[in-house]
DNA sequence: GCCAACGTTGGC
DNA sequence: GCCAACGTTGGC
């Protein structure tokens, strides 16, 4: 049984952690996640292979930068038991953890960012749910589909 | 730096 | 269980 490949995107600043970042560690530990749907999306809903489009948030140009993959399945983020992070949650034990993550490996940089601004000009075939583009817009993990994947993607090729 | 959106917390 | 206060995200 193969389940079928399934896309996402995942925010981070890059003054956090940027695609630059990912390039050079190869792969990273999703850390620092601290919302409830995002963590249920890393737990319940990603598998090794998964594909991931990453996203720069709160910067000049905020927009997808690269492509990166998930290469673990869910497992407890350890900042959250560190009283010396950020992140800690005093609230977290390691008999219940709160707080999950997943390896993210980096795959490419893409040859152009592909900008927030571009993309909202498309937000109609993204369709009406479409987290980037619909208002609020601050949950940092969340499903794509193959056909948003692909219309995403198809932007990369054109200049802005 | 500002502020709208929105998730979480805690008093009642 | 309601909801005001508060904290955080993230575009601008």
């Amino acid at each position: 049984m193969t389940a079928r490949k399934r896309y996402w995107l995942m925010k981070s600043e890059p003054d956090a952690f940027s695609i630059d970042d990912l390039q050079r560690v190869g792969t990273e530990p999703w850390n620092g996640v601290r919302n409830y749907q995002a963590r249920n999306f890393m737990r319940d809903g990603m598998k090794v292979g998964d594909g991931i489009l990453f996203y720069h948030s709160n910067t000049k140009v905020p927009g997808i930068v690269g492509l990166a993959t998930v290469a673990s399945e869910a497992y407890p983020d350890d900042t959250q038991f560190d009283p010396k992070s950020d992140y800690h949650d005093p609230k977290s034990t390691r008999e219940e953890p709160r707080w999950m993550l997943v390896d993210v490996a980096f795959e490419r940089k893409l040859a152009q960012v592909i900008a927030l601004d571009e993309i909202k000009l498309h937000a109609d075939e993204l369709g009406e749910g479409f987290p980037l583009t619909a208002k609020g817009n601050r949950l940092s993990v969340f499903p794509v589909t193959a056909a948003q994947w692909k219309r995403l993607l198809s932007l990369e090729k054109k200049s802005s």
